[in-house]
DNA sequence: CTCCTATTGAGACTTAGTCTCAACTCTGGT
DNA sequence: ACCAGAGTTGAGACTAAGTCTCAATAGGAG
């Protein structure tokens, strides 16, 4: 999985370096979704020297190519998803932060109703689903 | 709208203040979604001696209560609405700002099928479209 | 009018993210 | 292998967004 990310960003024209690789690896690690501070706590812990502006360059990178993908989460957070790069969105677990992605399924209708009614002419949508997946659903049932 | 506004905080047994007023009337005179910072200038200008932190506590009071709404815009900015306290998603203009609210129409059929295909349990959900208001096409068509 | 409590502003503080710049390191050409 | 130069890096200053604390203030119930 950091093989892809890299594999990707090569073929972007960008240069392998060192700091790239650690953190694609870091990120590959990561289950769901996770933060810049995440991954700076990440490199910080193992004392790879990767400053913040490096994170945020590399995310930055990957969101432009949806290797990544910014997810807001309800309390504001900002978030990132290692991800598919084919238009999709997600449905985010509250309880454990796993990931999961679902693709179009008749979003396209709805919004094309929404630009019918309203007169606008729609560029791009987010759709950002919160619950509980189904391990959580086990493990405490009717939270 | 200001009007509007202070109802509801008044009947939620909150106590409305010299500073509560003037915000709610700079936020019923704004158009579109604004930013926290941009209420802080509007009061700034006014030189009304209102602090950073009373907008804030005033933006989260009337966000619980659904009467303002946070939005996420592309930018990775919050941004606030004033809108009706029922469930509904936003159309955002990028050219100019301006809202549009809509309704639910079909989004609900979207979340069961996810649901169902993923067996999560969806607990919310958040839409978000953006594109151009009928004005702003008209201004510069095909931008 | 009074008193109690919710609310306030100031400013310190935290967190997220951007910017600058000199130093470094990939990588393609030799 | 080596070199050169362009892309990249880390440190840290900086900005913006938001939270917290606390003494002072002001609603509003009685």
């Amino acid at each position: 999985m950091a093989r892809e990310l890299l594999e990707a960003l090569d073929q972007a024209g960008v240069r392998l370096t060192g700091p790239r690789r650690e953190l694609a690896a870091l990120i590959a690690r990561r289950q769901g979704h996770f933060t810049a501070a995440d991954l700076l706590a990440d490199a910080g812990q193992r004392s790879l020297g990767i400053g913040r502006a490096t994170v945020f360059r590399l995310l930055e990178l990957l969101a432009d190519r949806n290797l990544v993908e910014r997810v807001d989460l309800p309390d504001g957070r900002h978030a990132y998803v290692p991800c598919e790069p084919s238009h999709h969105h997600h449905l985010v677990c509250v309880s454990c932060g796993a990931i999961s992605e679902v693709d179009d399924c008749g979003i396209d209708a709805v919004t094309a109703e929404a630009a019918r009614r309203s007169g606008f002419e729609i560029q791009s949508h987010r759709l950002e689903l919160f619950g509980r997946c189904p391990r959580c659903q086990n493990v405490e049932p009717r939270q």
